[in-house]
DNA sequence: AATCATACTCAAACCGCTTTGGATGCCGCA
DNA sequence: TGCGGCATCCAAAGCGGTTTGAGTATGATT
């Protein structure tokens, strides 16, 4: 069933019924109310295809996934974004391309996005310091969000982040306050964007209280079991070890406990450990009682709030760069406790 | 730059320069090369709504997810599938549509996809049993592929999966061999059909044996690190204690090792795990020697096959349904060993 | 020399919708 | 009575490709 179908059903012309099923103005309510109830009768959907071509619009926004040797993107984190914008995109009728490209062919998929309209934006994830990938946005002249900052930066863009340094800032002020002289920072790897913020917000904390940072204290790895469980036991194995941990994901924070413990150290008593918590919907931080005091902020909700964003810069487009800075909330948990004395 | 201009440019009609480029027999093999290199020198990209519209193709792949309640689906192994299968599409030619949509709204969300021509086949994700999905994917008349099975379905379709059932008998069966007699399921919820067909492969494996099972050995719930821990937990404090796991996945094994270890026990000596590994790029389940003994099989792989399956069944339409059953490895970590003699 | 494939190439229709630029009829008003 | 204005509706021209059905050389065949 079809527009012309549709319209000679009803001894009307294709105009009049697309003008009544859009809202047009000119025609007349009764036959208005005649074409709606037709459709639905009928169960007519415009092709979307055709409305694609004849607007000119794509109706659609792209996410494009390097794979390849950075497991750093098709991460956990980025699967609840996804759904969180996912979400926003479907309830304003625009569908998400996912092109999932190897690494070397990622600005091809960026341009391609473009020639062949195919999207009508793209949201960026990942950014790393001076990311070549905003030049190249405005290179193409495709409207942008990214999802997090890029640092060294010279061209506007627009953004949707979290206030990592501040988080992490405040995590480690929490610590310090509790005694804690000798915090372990278990990071992210540091050529991203948001570890280097989160560094910061670690060291500006020391630099607050005129403490020392010890280089044996600060590790950068991916956010894996493992790498946190390895970083961890190093640093307990130190002469003089950390007493607390600050650590970049859920994930490395299991790792990192389970080096706690598997040393007959208490979790929350013995050491103390800050997590980041992106609040994924499936790796939850215990449900009524947190297990970790973390800092928490929803991936889910910056993919909603980054959405919603792109889309507002492609209806009124030439606005000025929008952004949205996130602050994360310290949620005190059972991982966290005064520093123990010294023995 | 468009078809038209191009053709202008060059001194040739359209037609012919849509056949050169198509590769179609009927153009001068000379005229083919010069249509090739103008393009490819004006970098010219046929636009792909026009395309859609001309051929009838949508030339993309649709997977609903479904949010709300049911965290099931939107979670690491999906992300991972998505990976693979994405890699599939883009390499021919194909977008991968994601449509995010409240629970209610599934339904009507495939038929969308169909009547406004949006894709040309979809994936469907996370089967149950007697999965309503499947007779409306017929009803609809949409190509699909299901990555799974979904028990008790009466009628025909494509699926990819893994031979969830064998691997939990062999991993039964390898237990049993090491002197386990006690083995307690941590399975994934029991509406799942990977979760049934799991069990299933746990209960062969006791009925070979003449054992019997023990309902209080075997629980059921989501994947979740806590839900492991507290499945774990709870056999663990039973008069009659497993002396092995059997474990759904990666990260409720996390929790099954956290409440093994909080008991002072030692994994792999005092309690042996297995765990089903589903190869995820972000989890590993160790680098050289894996952390867990576990049944493997990529989910990114089946990914990969799926979507191949998909755009087979779709460019020579009217085929007999496939199916491809994928065995899983059983791989020798640190987290097995002989069962402890009895105190 | 006439006939006939064969090899190229093109004009035009078409895909299903939007949108421009009229038509048409009716009313109010001078 | 004549005319501008308003409310409706429509024909037709796109959007940018693909595809059908011919047309025109060219060379081979008889």
């Amino acid at each position: 069933m079809n527009l012309k179908e549709l319209a000679t059903k009803l001894g009307l012309s294709p105009t009049t019924v697309s003008r009544a099923l859009n809202g047009y103005p000119e025609v007349n309510e009764a036959t208005r109310e005649r074409v709606m109830a037709a459709a639905k009768r009928h169960n007519y959907r415009p092709n979307t295809r055709a409305i694609r071509l004849a607007t000119g619009r794509a109706l659609a926004i792209g996410h494009v996934i390097p794979l390849a040797t950075r497991h750093e993107i098709m991460n956990p984190i980025f699967a609840d974004f996804i759904a969180g914008a996912g979400e926003t995109y479907s309830r304003n009728g625009y569908d998400m391309l996912l092109s999932v490209v190897p690494d070397e062919e990622e600005e091809q998929a960026y341009r391609d996005l473009k020639s062949r309209g195919s999207a009508d934006g793209v949201i960026l994830h990942a950014p790393r310091m001076n990311d070549p990938r905003i030049p190249l946005m405005h290179e193409i002249g495709i409207p942008f969000v990214v999802h997090g900052r890029a640092t060294d930066t010279a061209l506007p863009y627009s953004w949707v982040d979290v206030n990592n340094r501040r988080a992490f800032q405040r995590a480690t002020e929490f610590l310090l306050d509790l005694g804690h002289a000798r915090i372990g920072l278990v990071n992210g790897l540091e050529f991203m964007d948001f570890a280097i913020r989160r560094r910061t917000g670690y060291a500006d904390a020391h630099a607050a209280r005129g403490l020392p940072l010890d280089p044996a204290l600060m590790s950068s790895d991916e956010m894996t079991e493992i790498s946190g469980f390895r970083a961890a036991s190093a640093m307990l194995d130190l002469p003089d070890p950390p007493t607390a941990f600050l650590v970049a994901s859920m994930i490395s924070g299991m790792g990192v406990r389970r080096a706690i413990e598997g040393r007959g150290l208490t979790m929350g008593r013995d050491i103390s450990v800050i997590i980041h918590d992106d609040d994924l919907s499936y790796l939850k931080n215990g449900d009524d009682v947190p297990i970790f005091t973390a800092t928490r902020s929803s991936v889910r909700e910056a993919g909603r709030i980054a959405a919603e964003m792109l889309l507002a810069i492609i209806t009124q487009h030439g606005s000025e760069p929008q952004n949205r800075l996130l602050e994360a909330e310290l949620i005190i948990g059972q991982s966290t406790g005064p520093a123990p004395r010294r023995a």
